[in-house]
DNA sequence: TATATTGCTGACCCACCGGTTAGTTATTTC
DNA sequence: GAAATAACTAACCGGTGGGTCAGCAATATA
């Protein structure tokens, strides 16, 4: 009675061995997007999760085993997703391009997950572990998707004979920075571009260079 | 004699006043860039300067002033010329644009200063106060720059009427992420990108973008 | 209710780093 | 050459955060 907030006779903390390894991965993702790889205190993820880090430690090996997790739990999947929807696609290679960028938008850009593709571009550099890591889980496999892209374009006639590899750096570079803008602009209290007039001027931009010279698209 | 590398009698330190700064400034730069803000020692800063920390301290009152004098000293300079540039500038102002953007990527996309904006895209989260300078300083007036370049080309007639914020970001992200990707893509043993063949790219696709249909330009 | 099991805690260790300062030494002045 | 000046050093401080571990308390078992 007299101690108020102690009227609850519930234990000081709960034995929840199979909840604590998804909840300990929400928030360590949580944390890595708001303050990076190096910034990020095990401390406060553990204390965010509801647990303290000693818990922690029972779940993920180190540091960068639990930021792997992150990686793997939730970039892998919508990357399977979008190899997938490549090799069954039927249609004009422009609209497959249009789907997956869009597709990439909604399921990574326009979410938390993008701050991770900030992360890595901005602290490969300092955990080299990490990076080579996430270039083969993650980069290697999304540049072979949209390089996948350009060469069906170009094989069936429906994109003029360009560079692959060149395309697709050009394609995924204004993309990546539209996710990094998410997570820099709004410090300094900018407005937020516009994604949808970005992405719309892009694949209009994309569809136009890359079409057969005298094919009447539009 | 005896003590071999002791022969010459060089006093251990020598009195440098003036030279100090510059001599710091460079090796910040060199390390910022290297390892990023958060992860750069000032006693390994001082140390390539070849003077102790505490040297350090009598020329920079501390780490956020040090990277600011790197920014002034670096950074600044480019964005002037180029504004003087463009003021002066008689011509089509896709060839204006050209200029700039290759002059960007002379000046800074080329050197390690492309590491600058690197660094503050990835740590401005994390230092709102370095932030705020660094895009009043560079930011604002680089978006600045191209976006008058826009609104000349629709002034004389030579570009379609874009809204010139969105196009100002979309003509600057990829050259953005072009110089990003020079400091994040050798850590895997990843070939570099021909910057040539990606900015001729870029440029290409932009007069074509934005040229007044009906214009012959090529 | 008594005992065993184990998920979980929190205090601890130690290396690191931004920043400080008492003292040292190169240089200048007289 | 001696005294005065100030550029510079090196040892130090305090806070921090990754990682560890002895023990405690919530649950399972009987």
């Amino acid at each position: 009675m007299p101690i108020a907030a102690e009227a609850k006779n519930k234990p000081r903390w709960e034995r929840r061995k199979d909840a604590r390894p998804q909840e300990l991965l929400a928030a360590a993702l949580d944390l890595f997007v708001e303050r990076g790889y190096a910034a990020t205190r095990l401390d406060e993820v553990a204390a965010r999760a509801g647990v303290s880090k000693g818990t922690l430690y029972l779940y993920f090996e180190n540091k960068e085993e639990l930021f792997k997790a992150v990686v793997r739990e939730n970039m892998v999947p919508p990357l399977a997703d979008a190899e997938e929807l490549i090799e069954h696609f039927v249609g004009h290679s422009s609209e497959l391009l249009r789907e997956c960028i869009y597709g990439w938008w909604r399921r990574i850009g326009a979410t938390k997950l993008s701050g991770i593709s900030k992360l890595m571009m901005a602290e490969s550099g300092n955990f080299p572990d990490v990076a080579r890591f996430y270039h083969e889980e993650v980069v290697s496999r999304g540049e072979a998707l949209i390089a996948r892209i350009v060469e069906r374009g170009i094989e069936l006639n429906e994109f003029r004979p360009v560079d692959p590899a060149t395309a697709t750096h050009v394609i995924i570079a204004p993309v990546l920075m539209l996710m990094m803008w998410r997570h820099s602009l709004h410090f300094c209290h900018v407005e937020p571009i516009d994604p949808t007039n970005f992405l719309d001027c892009l694949t209009d931009l994309l569809t136009h260079g890359f079409e057969m010279p005298g094919s009447r698209s539009s």
